[in-house]
DNA sequence: TTGACACGACACCAAATGGTATCCTATACT
DNA sequence: AGTATAGGATACCATTTGGTGTCGTGTCAA
């Protein structure tokens, strides 16, 4: 009902790789950036940062937009739904695995959260 | 301050795999199982099985037992926390990104959910 | 218009991935 | 004892992955 843009690529396979995550990390907190802002964070050249660029794109996470000379990449998190979902079916697994780890939970009750962030991630655990 | 196995391999790998996510799958259902179990559920020999099963040990996922002439395999769900907290990371740009998507899940506040599994989610949420 | 820059498009390559088939040992069945 | 089953270990293979370098084209600046 959405954009959905290809979705040729597994959303899966696209994170699994750290360069990946590190660039969907830059373009997090960026909003918008040419292959050449980005590449100088890596250890390797343009043309590689260029197809892990390619590959995210492919999995709907990154759109572009050209302006000038320069591509401008633009993070997209809704194919992360994807991943969230798959989580979440395993969540109800999670208390029982790790009921110790609930204990030290309980004693960071600060506030805060509860809001509409908290709902949301509520609510894609009760769809199962 | 637990476990930890030993974890030589990324998580994020290992879960990009659809066969070792179905492996998961199978695992989580029947709460242990040996290769034999587990490999008529798939287009492939044995040996590739038991290679991914390797795999997801090496990420902490999957802890074996040996029983008889069997080797009985589990799920241990914990090293998915690390895919868990790096989502929640970017759950703060979701609201951004699907603000409409916000729209359609207003309607369904059905009580329920708001548990132990909603705040543990919110709690990890408001780490960053 | 001349040159520098951004970057897509290839061609290329070593290493990793995801399968296979085969061999071997340990366990269980009769 | 002899046979069948479970599965680890290894060798092997095609394809994919994750890099590289180079070329060509469009854009900006002098």
């Amino acid at each position: 009902m959405m954009s959905a843009v290809a979705q040729t690529r597994d959303v899966y396979y696209a994170v699994a790789d750290p360069t990946r995550r590190e660039i969907i990390r830059l373009l997090a907190d960026a909003d918008e950036l040419p292959l050449n802002r980005l590449t100088p964070h890596f250890a390797m050249g343009r043309t590689a940062v260029s197809k892990h660029l390619t590959i995210l794109k492919e999995a709907g996470l990154v759109s572009e937009r050209k302006v000038g000379r320069e591509t401008r990449n633009r993070l997209n998190l809704e194919p992360l739904k994807e991943l969230q979902d798959w989580l979440s079916y395993y969540e109800k697994f999670w208390k029982q695995n790790m009921v110790r780890l609930d204990q030290l939970l309980k004693e960071e009750q600060e506030s805060e959260a509860q809001n509409t962030a908290g709902r949301a991630c509520a609510d894609s655990l009760n769809k199962y």
